[in-house]
DNA sequence: CAACATACGGAGTGACTGCTCCGATTGTCA
DNA sequence: TGACAATCGGAGCAGTCACTCCGTATGTTG
């Protein structure tokens, strides 16, 4: 038996309004909130994600996602050096608020870099291809991996993250970028 | 009157708890908890700190403070350069686990950075002269001011959070210096 | 369209938290 | 040492949150 049309259409509903509603009041935010945003009552939300954890990592692995399809896409480019830079760059200036869920995740006790989930590592996967053609093109030096990479992603988006102004923002992101340089 | 002996005892003893208690636990652990580390009643701790979000200022701004203290003290060493790589290195060696507080405060709607707390202000001041001394002995380029440099603190601390392996955050770490360089 | 399983809504429950209040205790000073 | 004020301890209060339960509604299938 296939779910019924209202119960996927209601889960999808469910996720986009948890990400939404975690990004502007924090993961402390109540799961009455994300259900009356997302226009459905509590036991909704809690039938599709039993426990307010499994709701985070749901959200969670939903950005996982569109990180890996990016870095899948960028890999393919031409000019390896330059992907990898908007890579970072573009993730970087995304992630701005977005990057208390891994904190509340990690206070819970969840790995999140647990490498035995598929996403996690399709993520790694293209990142690692990605990074790989960036080497060998000359734009990235060759003394870090993949785990240095996403090490310095998180630090970055952390950093950009108390910087108000733009300008700001890109020198203290360029010092990062200039530092992955050979 | 000056105040009680025990009063300001039982004031140090609480916030040292406090301190160990939001690293062990995270900034929700609740304040029963933090007494009983202290060996006080949580009125006790309620009477010095009247809310959570003082308690967590107060413990704030004294991890600030040692920050400022040896940002001062390096400052006063010849080697300009080499003072600098050094606070770097070691505040974020230090800072591992403690970055959720900050989060925590921002969360609350605290502004973190606000230059008129006094203390606040030392740190940048102190801080502010490492860094000039460091750039005038040709140790760190010239195009990153104060706020670029804590936010690098910063997002450096986030970054080696993740990396369990001491050579790979060793290497993490180095991007971000050699992106300091001039 | 009927009949059934599936999914929904939201009041209700228990556990926990920040904070208050006041009788008991303890430091201080004449 | 005695007496008073400052301080303490922790039971209790109000509020919130994650999660459950079941009568109602709705999609699906023959």
């Amino acid at each position: 038996m296939s779910p019924r049309a209202d119960a996927v259409r209601n889960r999808s509903r469910v996720l986009a309004a948890a990400d939404e509603v975690f990004v502007e009041k924090g993961t402390a935010a109540s799961t009455e909130e994300v259900a009356k945003r997302a226009g459905v009552g509590v036991g909704t939300v809690f039938r599709h994600f039993p426990t307010k954890e499994e709701l985070l990592e749901a959200v969670y692995e939903e950005r996982l996602r569109q990180v890996g399809a990016e870095a899948a896409e960028l890999a393919e480019r031409a000019d390896a050096g330059k992907a990898f830079h908007e890579f970072f760059t573009r993730l970087v200036e995304n992630a701005g608020t977005k990057q208390t869920l891994s904190e509340a995740l990690a206070a819970a006790g969840v790995d999140v870099d647990d490498a035995a989930s598929p996403v996690r590592a399709q993520v790694r996967d293209s990142l690692g291809t990605l990074l790989d053609r960036a080497q060998q093109a000359g734009g990235v030096r060759r003394d870090v991996g993949v785990d240095e990479v996403i090490a310095l992603l998180i630090g970055a988006s952390q950093a950009t993250r108390w910087t108000l102004d733009i300008s700001m923002r890109a020198r203290t992101l360029n010092v990062i970028l200039d530092g992955l340089r050979p």
